[in-house]
DNA sequence: CCTTAATCCTGGAAGC
DNA sequence: TGCTTCCAGGATTAAG
């Protein structure tokens, strides 16, 4: 559940507590959530070390969906919070996890303060890295652009080079990160976009549309403090409120609120998809071949 | 290429 | 009330 708006809740809610603060210790309740890699890319035992015992912290950095903290030393743990995965930040002591609080990594702090990560679901992790440099090469590297930084142009490159669904294509990490289910269909339904159009069908025009909508959507939640269905919490176990502003997500049958047509679901890219029939229509795909000259105006974004 | 299904996992909700 | 079943979600992998 958690998304780019929620994950960025949780960075900038954590920062005040981690950064500029000495880890004293790191660890690790679930060895098999965490996974080392070395400056070669090898898998390696995680350590408390690679988890930055015995750090300072400089930064938390975030790409798409995934957290990284960085060590003034270098060293570096990328964090993913699946869909379950809530980092608190504790004054008090670490009340003794017990199994069942799904606590996997604690870090104890010098000023006597906790950072824990829990997600009971696990579709989550933990990968530490020597360096930035190795986070990129082995991890950050495989996904596209963070959504916020996401271009119209990038959006109608991928399009033209896919046979997928738009919401497919909006849903690959590796294309823009950051969007999942929610945001994929509140940005279509903003932009007046069925989610099962062919992305080839969508305009240039029709993409500057999406991620202008797109970005006020991601701007908006995160400024809400992100979505809480279920369990997301930020660092400070505050909830957040943008699911009050969701206008198609959660929402199957009830009425549009732009037009007062029931909201119709169904599966696309495995995902359950809530879209208005009336509002959103299905654009016509694209008449030109592959291999016939196309359209002259979007020739120039062909790669 | 692309879609589908299965997998990982737990807890909340719905059904009987 | 107490079961069982279903479902949600992100990402990866195998199969069709």
């Amino acid at each position: 559940m958690p998304e780019l708006p929620e994950v960025e809740s949780v960075r900038a809610t954590l920062e005040p507590h981690l950064v500029g603060k000495r880890i004293l210790r790191a660890q690790i309740h679930r060895p098999d959530y965490v996974v080392a890699f070395d400056h070669g890319g090898q898998e390696t035992p995680a350590s408390p070390h690679a988890l930055l015992q015995d750090a300072t912290t400089s930064a938390i950095l975030r790409r798409g969906k995934q957290l990284a903290l960085l060590a003034a030393d270098g060293r570096v743990a990328c964090l993913h919070l699946g869909m379950s995965g809530v980092i608190t930040a504790t004054s008090t002591p670490s009340q003794s996890t017990s199994k069942r609080d799904h606590v996997h990594v604690t870090w104890t702090l010098a000023d006597g303060s906790h950072i824990l990560f829990a997600d009971p679901r696990r579709f989550g992790g933990v990968w530490t890295f020597p360096d930035l440099k190795a986070l990129h090469t082995y991890r950050w590297n495989f996904l596209g652009v963070d959504a916020l930084e996401f271009t119209a142009e990038q959006l109608h490159a991928a399009c033209l080079i896919t046979r997928r669904a738009i919401k497919a294509v909006l849903l690959d990490q590796a294309v823009a990160a950051g969007i999942g289910n929610i945001y994929a269909d509140e940005s279509l339904f903003a932009a007046s976009i069925d989610p099962r159009t062919p992305a080839r069908a969508l305009s240039p025009a029709h993409c500057t549309d999406l991620v202008e909508h797109l970005h006020r959507i991601l701007h908006a939640a995160i400024h809400a403090g992100g979505s809480t269905l279920r369990d997301y919490r930020d660092a400070t176990g505050a909830r957040g409120s943008a699911q009050h502003a969701h206008a198609v997500y959660g929402r199957p049958h009830e009425p549009c609120l732009r037009c007062g047509q029931p909201l119709r679901t169904t599966q696309v890219a495995q995902r359950t998809t809530v879209w208005c029939p009336r509002c959103q229509p299905r654009l016509r795909p694209a008449k030109a071949s592959p291999r016939t000259t196309p359209n002259p105006t979007s020739a120039q974004h062909a790669r």
